[in-house]
DNA sequence: TAAAAACATTGATCTAGATCAAGTTAAGCT
DNA sequence: AGCTTAACTTGATCTAGATCAATGTTTTTA
C-alpha cells in the first residue's frame, strides 16, 4: 500500500493511515492509538522548498512524514549547504532535538510533503501511561541511528549503490526493496550528502545503467539486478 | 573531575561516579538513582582489543563507558573494517540495537576500558515508573544522533579539525573543550572513520602543528589556538 | 504555450589525497 | 632491559574524483 499524494492525506487518521505500522503507531494497542490520534495537533502540507523549521528553533513538535520527503541541512558560515540526511514517509523528525531542546538543522521539503505535527511534551506525558508508546519512541530513535550507513562506506561506488538501496528500502518499509521508485532529492543533494560531486553521482549511476544493473530516467529508478547491486554495495567487486 | 583509571572504577556506585551528571543518572532524583544503581548488573574491565559484543548478538544490555574508550565497527565481506564511531566516558552503547533487538556493530576496546552493564528490559520496566529515566533514555539517544557531525564536512581538513574538537569536547563534557587530552584511537581508526587515509590524518595534524594551532606528541594533543581551530572547522579559511 | 530556471549529463583537465615505500618512534612482551 | 611488533611519520608517485565548461533535458512560472 503506497503512501498517497500529499494532498490526499489531510483527513486520514492514524488508524486509517497506510503508514500506521511503521510510524509512531507501530505496536500500539487500539486504545493507545486512539489517544495518540487525539494528540496530533496539525496535519499540514508543505510545498517544495518550504522550510519546516530552522536550526536553533525551540523544539516543540515531532513531525511525522506522511507523504513526500524532506532534507535535513545546515548552512555553514561560508554559505555552503551541508545535507545531513533525508526523511521519507513514516519517518519521524525531532529525535535529534530532544537533548538540547533545539532543532539542530533546517528541515526543507523536497517535494509536496504532508506531515503530522505531534507536541513532544504531550507525547512524553502520554508515554508515562502507554508503555507501548514509550518503547516505540525509543525504537524510532534507535532506527534513526542506523538508518543511514551509506556515508560510512569508503569506496565511492559502494556509497552510491548503498544510498540507492537504502532509499529503495525506506520507501518500501514493509518488505525488502522497492524495485521501481522516484528519488525525491536532486543529484546535487545526494552528492552533498555522500561527500561527492554531483557529476560523480551522475557518472556512477550512468555506469550502473550501462552495466544493466538498473534503469534510470532522471529521478525515476528501476533496480534490475538487485543481488548484483547488493553484492557491489557490500564490497564484492 | 576527570574519570579515573579503568581499574579504579570497579567499586564506584552511580551516586559517587564522576560521570553521574552526564551518563544515565543525569536528571534523576535521589530515589531514582538508588533504584538505577540496584539495576546495574556488572561492572567489568575490558583490555585493549577485547570485544564487548559482535554484530548480530542478541541485544540485552546497555554498556555505559566509565573509563577508557571503545570503537564501533563492522567487517564487510571483503574483510575491510569500517569504523562507525567511538564511545567515550559517560556515553552509553546500545541505542542502535533497540529497534532490531540485535547489536549492529562490533564494539572493541581501544584502551583499558571499564563499563557498567545495564539490562535493557529492566531499564524499560523501571522507566515506566521513573519518568526522569524515561526522558534521560530518549535524551541520550538524541545526543547520539548529533554527536558525530565531523563525517558530514566536505573539506578534508575541516573533517579532521572537527573530529579533534569533537573528541576534546566529549572528553570534557561539563564545560567546553578539553585543552590537553590523549586520543584513545589510532590514526588508522580516525582515518577509517573519516573516510581518509591514515597518512592524510598524520599530515593534516602535522600541518596544524606547524601552524602553531596545536601541540602533538603521538596521541597526546594540546589545543593551542582554540578560536582559530574552531574557525577552520566551521569553514572560515 | 513559451520562456526561464533548475536540474542532469557528458567531456576535458587538473589536483587533492590515495597508495606505495622506507624510515622512525613508541609500546608491548619475554 | 632488550627484542619484537605495532603505530606513526615523511617522501615520491599516481589516480580517482573534483572542478570547469558546455550542452541537453525537465520542470516551473509567467
Amino acid at each position: 500500500m503506497p503512501p498517497k499524494k500529499a494532498t490526499d492525506q489531510l483527513q486520514t487518521t492514524c488508524a486509517t493511515c497506510a503508514l500506521t505500522q511503521f510510524c509512531l503507531p507501530m505496536g500500539l494497542t487500539e486504545r493507545e492509538l486512539k489517544d495518540l490520534e487525539a494528540l496530533v495537533k496539525h496535519r499540514r502540507i508543505f510545498s517544495r522548498g518550504e522550510i519546516l523549521h530552522q536550526p536553533g528553533d525551540f523544539f516543540q513538535n515531532f513531525y511525522a512524514i506522511r507523504a513526500g520527503a524532506v532534507k535535513s541541512v545546515t548552512i555553514n558560515t561560508a554559505g555552503n549547504e551541508q545535507v545531513f540526511g533525508f526523511y521519507l514517509p513514516g519517518e519521524v523528525i525531532g529525535f535529534e532535538a530532544i537533548s538540547t531542546q533545539k532543532y539542530p538543522h533546517s528541515i526543507i521539503a523536497l517535494t509536496e510533503t504532508s506531515i503530522c505535527e505531534l507536541p513532544f511534551t504531550h507525547l512524553m506525558q502520554m508515554s508515562k501511561t502507554h508503555s507501548g508508546l514509550q518503547h516505540q519512541l525509543l525504537a524510532l530513535a534507535s532506527q534513526r541511528l542506523t538508518i543511514d550507513t551509506c556515508i560510512h562506506f569508503t569506496d565511492t561506488q559502494q556509497r552510491v549503490i548503498a544510498f540507492l538501496l537504502n532509499v529503495s528500502a525506506r520507501l518500501n518499509r514493509s518488505a525488502g526493496l522497492k524495485r521501481i521508485f522516484d528519488l525525491p532529492m536532486s543529484r546535487h543533494d545526494i552528492g552533498n550528502h555522500l561527500g561527492l560531486a554531483m557529476e560523480t553521482i551522475s557518472r556512477i549511476i550512468h555506469h550502473l545503467k550501462r552495466q544493466g544493473l538498473l534503469a534510470v530516467h532522471h529521478r525515476s529508478i528501476e533496480l534490475l539486478k538487485i543481488p548484483a547491486l547488493k553484492a557491489l554495495a557490500t564490497g564484492n567487486k
